[in-house]
DNA sequence: TTCATATATGAATATGTATTCATATATTCA
DNA sequence: TGAATATATGAATACATATTCATATATGAA
């Protein structure tokens, strides 16, 4: 057969095909933001209505100064919009790929 | 209008339509694969063909002990095969799932 | 067998980040 | 105005993890 050195030579094209820096990374910080337990279930409270900090905190069982601070990356990944009403803000979902996202890797890991 | 607490009482049901505990960490567990960029350079590699790690290491400019416990990773996470043939070692994609999971990230962050 | 190459891996280090704590701001109500 | 409630946020802490370094194993070639 031939080296590894030899293939990377002759393949050099398939660098190509590799997204740019910064598509790679912007790429990583989306999933990198549905990597957590805890933004995961902040989403799926807020998938069908809008709540406020205070009933996401009540539901999911977490602090509010947890949420607070987990819905402040969720809003700087522009992954959720947020509405002031009197003393409370409610929080929802501002994107449609995030469904979608979801049910491919719920059905991932369900056939898993 | 009502409190918070109120509020929370009212809706309890929304707390039934999120995934139980596994669910949610399984969920959690595979985006965080994908939240890495090196992990998403060695996925774009691998995409089309098999390579082996020292390809890969060159083709993405990291070090070949980097790639291997990257890939490890990945393993561990059924999101790549191997195969050996000889000296080396080589990967190729183990999920019809991550192409998708892709083109839906890459869809959403040139949206943005 | 000896050497070079390919890969794997434990340990150490460095970096990132989720949560908590204390506190600040804003709004509503008495 | 003062008290209670809702939210936000900087700092500290605790924990996770990506990379490096040193080293081990395995295969093929000389």
């Amino acid at each position: 057969m031939h080296s590894c050195k030899e293939h990377v030579e002759k393949e050099e094209k398939i660098i190509q095909n590799i997204p740019d820096d910064d598509n790679i990374l912007s790429l990583s910080e989306l999933f990198k933001i549905f990597g957590d337990p805890t933004r995961i279930r902040i989403i799926y409270c807020i998938y069908k209505k809008k709540m406020c900090v205070c009933e996401i905190a009540e539901s999911i069982n977490m602090s509010h100064s947890s949420v607070s601070h987990q819905l402040k990356t969720l809003k700087q990944a522009r992954l959720v919009k947020s509405q002031k009403e009197g003393k409370e803000v409610y929080y929802s979902l501002n994107d449609e790929h995030v469904e979608k996202i979801f049910s491919l890797g719920l059905e991932h890991i369900k056939e898993m």
